[in-house]
DNA sequence: CTGAAACCTGAACCATGTTTCAACTTGGTC
DNA sequence: GACCAAGTTGAAACATGGTTCAGGTTTCAG
C-alpha cells in the first residue's frame, strides 16, 4: 500500500521542483518542457499498465517524442521510475501538509491529514499505484519513505503526550498502526470505492484512534 | 502490504492442498513430487527477486528439474505466480485460524491473531513479499483477498458488539482500520526487524484499537 | 514383463522491448 | 545570417528470457 507520504509540513518545504536524480538536466525551455511531457506520460503509463508492462515507446508515445529522446533525460526505465516516486511524493506532502497545519490541535490535525490524503487518493489513483510499485521496483525509497512517514507521525504524538492530549505512552507501534489505518482506509476509501463520503471516514476512524472501539460509557 | 489471510476460521476448512487452478494435475507420485518442488522453488525465486527479475529457468534450476518440465504443470509465468498466492493465503489461514478459536473472547482473539499473523510473517518474509507484489501480477485476487478478509473481521467485530464486548457502530471503516494496522504492523515488525517482542507489540496495538489513545481515566 | 501413458530433457525458437547512434533540427547568440 | 550547443529522430542492434518441441526415460497397471 502506498501513498501517505510526508505528511508532515516541515518549515523548510523544499521546492515541489525536486532536483534531478540524475546528470541530465535540461538546459533550455524546450528541453524542460520534455522533461516535464515525459514525466506526466510515464505517470498515465505506469498508473495504467504498471512498471512491467510499461513500455518505455508507451511513455514517449505518450509524450509526443521520438524513442531516443528518452535517453536524453532518463539513463533506463529504473530511473525514469524513480524520478517519477521522488515528483510525486512532494505532490502528496504538498497537498496534505496545509490541512495538518490549519488544524487547532494535534487529533484534529490527524482527521484533517487523514482527510486530505482520502481525497487526494480518489484524485490521482495512478500515483497510489505507482507509490505502491515501488516496493518492488525501488525497494530502499519505498522503505525510507515509511520509515520516514512513521517517524513523523511518531513525533506529532509525542508532543501531543507532552501537551496531555494523549495518553503519555505512546510510541512507534501507535505510529505504525495509525499509518497502516491510513493507507488502507485511501486505498478501500479512496482509490477502490467511487463515491463514498471521505471526511465521514476520517472522522470515524479519527474517533477509533481517539476512544478506541470499547463500549461508550 | 499483503499477508493478513483468512484469519477467520470457517468451519468448513478446504485441505491446505488447493486443487489445481489448470487442468494439468499430476497422475504420479513422480509428479506430484516435481509439482511440489516447482511450487517452493518458486517460493523462493520470486521471494528473492521478484516477480519481473524471477525467471523460470531460476525456478527450474533452483528444483532440479530441466526447463521444460516447468510446462508439464504451469502455463506460464503468470500461472504459477497465482497458483503460489494462492497455496501461501491456505497456508497463512491455517497459521492464524488455531489461535482465533483458542481465545475466550472476540478482543483477546483479536490480539491473539494478530501476534499470529506477526510471528509468521516473521518466519516467513518470502511470503509476505509475494502476496504484496500480487497487487501488480494478478490485482483481482489481490483485490478479493483483502475484500474478503476485512468482510471477516468486520463480521467478528458485529457478532462482538452484540455481546455488548464493543461499541454498538462498529462496521467497515473499524474493519479495514484494523486490517491496515496489522498489515503494517506485520511488515515493520515482522518482516524487517529482525528481534521483536512481537506479543509486546500486538497487545500494545489491541490496546489502541480497544481504548483508543486518549489519555486515561 | 510389457507397453502405453506420464514425465522429463534442453537446445532452439521467437517475441518483446530496451538501448545505441549517427545524422538531422531548433533556437538563441555574436 | 552563420555558428554551435542543445535537443531530436527512429531504424537497427542487442539482450533477455518465455515458450516450443521432438525425442528419450520412468512409472505403473494389467
Amino acid at each position: 500500500m502506498a501513498v501517505e507520504r510526508d505528511i508532515a509540513a516541515t518549515g523548510n518545504a523544499a521546492p515541489s521542483t525536486a532536483p534531478p536524480l540524475g546528470a541530465k538536466v535540461p538546459r533550455t525551455a524546450r528541453g524542460e518542457r520534455t522533461l516535464r511531457a515525459l514525466l506526466d506520460a510515464a505517470a498515465i503509463e505506469f498508473g495504467e499498465r504498471g512498471f512491467h508492462d510499461g513500455s518505455i515507446s508507451g511513455i514517449t508515445g505518450r509524450a509526443g517524442v521520438a524513442l531516443g529522446t528518452f535517453y536524453t533525460y532518463f539513463d533506463s526505465k529504473d530511473e525514469i521510475f524513480r524520478a517519477l516516486v521522488r515528483d510525486m511524493s512532494g505532490r502528496v506532502r504538498d497537498h496534505v501538509a496545509p490541512a495538518l497545519a490549519a488544524a487547532p490541535d494535534p487529533l484534529s490535525g490527524e482527521r484533517a491529514a487523514l482527510e486530505a490524503f482520502l481525497r487526494f487518493a480518489a484524485e490521482h489513483k495512478e500515483i497510489y499505484r505507482i507509490v505502491d510499485e515501488s516496493e518492488f521496483v525501488d525497494p530502499a525509497s519505498f522503505r525510507l519513505h515509511y520509515e520516514t512517514t512513521a517517524t513523523r507521525i511518531e513525533q506529532r504524538l509525542t508532543r501531543a503526550a507532552e501537551a496531555g492530549q494523549v495518553r503519555a505512552d505512546v510510541g512507534e507501534v501507535h505510529a505504525w498502526a495509525i499509518m497502516g489505518m491510513n493507507v488502507f482506509l485511501g486505498l478501500r476509501f479512496g482509490v477502490w470505492e467511487e463515491a463514498g463520503d471521505l471526511a465521514a471516514v476520517a472522522a470515524t476512524a479519527n474517533e477509533m484512534i481517539v476512544n478506541g472501539i470499547a463500549p461508550q460509557d
